[in-house]
DNA sequence: TCGCTCGTTTAAACCGGTTCAAACGCGAGA
DNA sequence: TCTCGCGTTTGAACCGGTTTAAACGAGCGA
């Protein structure tokens, strides 16, 4: 009696078959209006809701999209973009009633990850992330038949919708800026090779470098993370010829330099400019204060879920363009101290 | 033909019922060893994995949890709180093959939410962060029935299991390190009045300098956030009594703090100590260091989803005590200056 | 009045598992 | 030889929806 109303039970109030109510359930045409308002009422009078599950195995739909972060335990909760990431999904599967299904997993498990995934159809579709050079997820995801749109990746990948954010105009753009300040010797501290993300931030930096007619700096690993970007400052910041200025792949990078350098006795922006990329909240409050590049991960989220929805519903794979990332200007970048 | 396998055809080929596969599938006593043996062949031929949907039909059950991440949505990303927590509950769940809902929702329509995942019996219990005073939560899920455990609260709420860390000790600690220092004139920057961790925090503080003989000092809030922490630090340090030290609910008020601290021309730890909370990645990368105190939210993770299960299917409510946080000093603090 | 549409409704099969009462086969005891 | 008991297996109902082909009934033209 405590049970829940069923489909049956709306049925028989209402008065009709269960095909029926079925039918007004998803708005199908060919349901006299009055029989639809009788069946509307009979629902809620019962507060009716159906079934997740009982849907799902009919229709074969799971009604939720899949997100896997693949991190290193200890790095998880390093990396700013997935969570406002995440918020951009739930804004767009809440309006349909979709759920999420997160997957954290070490890049050990990964693949197996997905093909849980794929067997339990518990998703219809998920997210690639953080693509890597060479990636075998995608070839994995057409194979096993699960719709997928890549983040961050030109529509190089075959069959999977893709969206995509170019990092190259604000990367240009930060190096411009510190061209304009003076800057002839500027370094890079990148993120791990095996990113799709990371190789085209440097080739961009690369890029910029050239156009503007500038020698390539040297570049060193930073590996995204606090620690390496700290080593990678305090390798640059005791070479022979000194950069001028730092580029770094991630803010987590380039805050870690900046207390290297400071703990080494150089001041910022007068000794040393430095430029971030993520505009972490903490950003702006770091002394001094970061200049670095910021995408709205909330967008991205949004757009990838539209995008998946699409493949998902309508078997097409759209490529979407996103607005470039913005360069915040803040007090780590400053005119190019004299030549010694 | 390409069609996925199901107990059906798992059965036919085993040269058995329907009823022996799912017998052996879920190791159900009974089935003699040699037909197990049939049935487990079968089913690795044919590459058969049980459908979730048909599984969660018949047995009510979804094998999922939830977890609701309540945030304003420009705060999402400044918790370093729930990435590892995440973590933690995957590395439990996915023993079992379990899987995470997550729903990203802004404090407006967390209760909606919540209703909404029980009508949609997607998830066969949820966590339950950030409890508030006053919280409607617990009543409405023990009135909708749906099991929950309730993360960070002492064992008062009744019917819910709970998973808690004991803030106090770790907090006293901060205090006694700083008393130690020879500090006198203890200041708090407060999170969010509402949510019971910071009230617990903010007592603990309140006790501890009780302790130690001294005066309260002054509290302001700080809102957990970036903006509040430079707010409150700003009022605090021109005050006519400034205080030599202050504690902050988190590290994000804590950095923000130390900031503007600087940028007013006081050095840290001489002219002021700072202590934050959370240890956020960047917490050892500021200048100086921040002295913080911290919990290990994958533990957390981990022992709320054993909570919650347990919750789940023995209907009991657990009530866990984590081990305390660690309070992790580093250049942040430091001897209190002279009485000027 | 008969036959035909056309719009509306429904019975029944189906999705792929779980579960329980009943049937079965076989060896032991009477 | 017959019965009983036990371990093993199975048929059939069930979970709660969706879907399709067919039935239904009212209106209309011939």
């Amino acid at each position: 009696m405590a049970r829940r109303p069923t489909i049956a039970d709306v049925a028989q109030l209402a008065g009709v078959s269960r095909a029926t109510v079925s039918f007004v359930l998803n708005d199908r045409p060919g349901v006299a209006a009055a029989t639809q308002e009788r069946v509307r009422a009979a629902a809620g009078q019962l507060g009716w809701t159906p079934s997740r599950s009982a849907r799902a195995l009919s229709t074969g739909r799971a009604r939720a999209v899949g997100l896997v972060l693949t991190r290193e335990p200890d790095l998880i909760g390093t990396d700013p973009f997935f969570p406002a990431f995440m918020a951009g999904i739930e804004s767009v599967i809440s309006e349909s009633g979709d759920g999420l299904m997160l997957h954290v997993t070490s890049p050990r498990n990964e693949m197996d990850t997905y093909r849980r995934l794929v067997d339990d159809q518990r998703v219809d579709g998920v997210f690639l992330t953080d693509l890597r050079v060479g990636d075998p997820r995608p070839e994995l995801l057409r194979e096993l038949g699960l719709p997928a749109v890549a983040v961050g990746a030109d529509d190089g990948v075959e069959g999977i919708a893709t969206v995509n954010l170019d990092d190259r105009p604000v990367v240009a753009g930060a190096v411009h800026h510190l061209v304009g300040l003076g800057h002839r010797h500027i370094a890079y501290v990148a993120g791990p090779a095996e990113y799709l993300h990371a190789q085209r931030r440097l080739g961009a930096w690369r890029d910029a470098l050239a156009e503007a007619g500038l020698p390539q700096g040297p570049v060193l690993p930073g590996g995204f993370t606090a620690e390496g970007g700290a080593l990678a400052t305090q390798a640059l910041i005791t070479r022979g010829d000194r950069p001028t200025a730092i580029v770094y792949a991630n803010d987590l990078s380039a805050t870690a330099g900046m207390a290297v350098a400071q703990e080494a006795g150089l001041r910022m922006p007068d000794d040393l400019s430095v430029v971030g990329f993520d505009d972490v909240p903490l950003a702006s409050w770091t002394r001094p204060s970061l200049t670095t590049c910021r995408a709205d991960a909330a967008s991205w989220g949004r757009a990838a879920t539209r995008a998946l929805i699409e493949t998902i519903e309508h078997g097409t794979t759209p490529h979407v363009e996103l607005d470039p990332a913005a360069l915040m200007v803040r007090d780590s970048t400053g005119p190019a101290p004299a030549r010694p």
